[in-house]
DNA sequence: AGCATAATTGAATGTTCATTCAATTATGCT
DNA sequence: AGCATAATTGAATGAACATTCAATTATGCT
């Protein structure tokens, strides 16, 4: 996009330059990542990679766009082939909230430039054009899901920003909970909560661990208790309508 | 803790220099914040620095303890007068997800922290530390309001979680959304919705915007969805006995 | 008042950094 | 084959950095 002429070879160093800064930045993080480092652990000359990138923001900036994309790549296919709208809401967030996600990109290096959003005007706009992007799909979803079965009511705007929110706490969380024998209990939780609260959980009940529950009554009429299923309908309008966001 | 003997006057100079380099950390961050800036802003000879800080990671660990410190020192303080276990996690959540808890600190040294901590044991360990007991006083909260009103049902250590998760999901979301319109309305939502789903949210039905609810009939009966208004008791064990995280 | 100790200075060190520039080598096009 | 252009080198620059040390000033205690 800015770069000049780039030839083959010229685009798969542009590639590696991208693929060995995500490692430094994995290692030493904003402070310690340089562009020196790259090069010397690239064996080339410093001047090689600012050929390439015209200065280190440069760098970061193209690096967040690669990234960012990955997490794209990696959604929006794997939705495409599944027909019934509660099993694409299901394999939704079964993805985001699965154990394949956290593994798409190192969470130091996620969060690193996550943190330099607060700095760096063209790294937050990227943010945000990729939650809002996110955002539209998931609504778009859950809009699905209420055209269709009148199982979920309610704003699926709410409900897509709710499932982010969710995503992203639990990311979080995992940053400073991951190992603790606990924490692999919630994620089973999470997992079922949200499908429960989407309305797309089938029988469970909210509430408790599945590796808690032993034999107990399920109350036959509204057992899964979800703010996807109530009277009330006032069918809200579902997204697609345009660019509402920006 | 780790510094040796200090005067008044020396104490009061080592929170100033965390507080100019919680300064410098949020506009510059982590690449850019330097001992020597804190000295240059401070108007102080950069060895004053190291004085009172080792090294660049003393400081930067000790502003960690800092900045968690305080939300501590906000939050338990704030529930401590209030008797009635309902009223004390509404206390909790309306805080917690306030507008005020944003502003305790800066989102931008935050998130350089958290960062760290996937570099640094210390800082890892200080954020490990500081959620612990935050899931701790959260599930003791709700596990009070079992063997209270039996209102909440399931385990309270998933439901401390679960609050965890959207606070911090919603902090991120906000460094992301701050400032479209949407936000707003989804941070009442998610005010509301977390009180029902912890089963103290009144008659409020989950899944609309409160800015969107006009004129719309309730069904009498069991209003409300939430996981904490069921059949099944099951009673689960409170938390209280002993350390069962760490 | 005087002494121990803490606070602070100022200068110096060597390292690493981003960035520059001109020169050289490799590549692709016709 | 030859020429334009891209890829790459290598050396050099100056700034900022964390850290050191010895010397000086302020402070608090008895």
């Amino acid at each position: 996009m800015s770069t000049g002429k780039l030839t083959r070879k010229g685009e798969a160093r542009r590639k590696e330059i991208l693929e060995v800064f995500h490692d430094v930045l994995s290692c030493e993080g904003l402070e310690g990542a340089s562009m020196s480092k790259v090069a010397s652990r690239m064996g080339v000359a410093p001047s090689l990679i600012m050929h390439y990138f015209p200065s280190k923001e440069e760098m970061v900036v193209a690096l967040v766009d690669h990234i960012l994309a990955r997490y794209e790549e990696t959604f929006l296919p794997r939705l495409r082939g599944i027909g019934d709208p509660e099993e694409r809401l299901r394999a939704a967030t079964d993805l985001l909230l699965g154990p394949e996600w956290p593994g798409l990109v190192d969470e130091a290096v996620f969060y690193a430039c996550y943190s330099l959003g607060f700095r760096d005007r063209r790294v937050r706009e990227s943010f945000r054009r990729m939650y809002a992007r996110l955002r539209e799909v998931l609504a778009e979803e859950i809009a699905a899901l209420m055209d269709e079965g009148a199982v979920v009511r309610g704003d699926p705007w709410n409900a897509a920003d709710l499932v982010i929110t969710l995503l992203e706490g639990y990311d979080f969380y995992r940053g400073v909970m991951e190992g603790e024998k606990h924490f692999e209990d919630f994620g089973r939780f999470l997992r079922e909560t949200v499908l429960t609260l989407l309305g797309t959980g089938g029988e469970k009940e909210l509430g408790v661990s599945p590796s808690q529950v032993q034999a107990r009554q399920v109350p036959s009429g509204e057992a899964a208790a979800s703010y996807t299923r109530a009277a009330s309908a006032e069918k809200a309008r579902g997204p697609g309508g345009g660019a509402r966001t920006r």
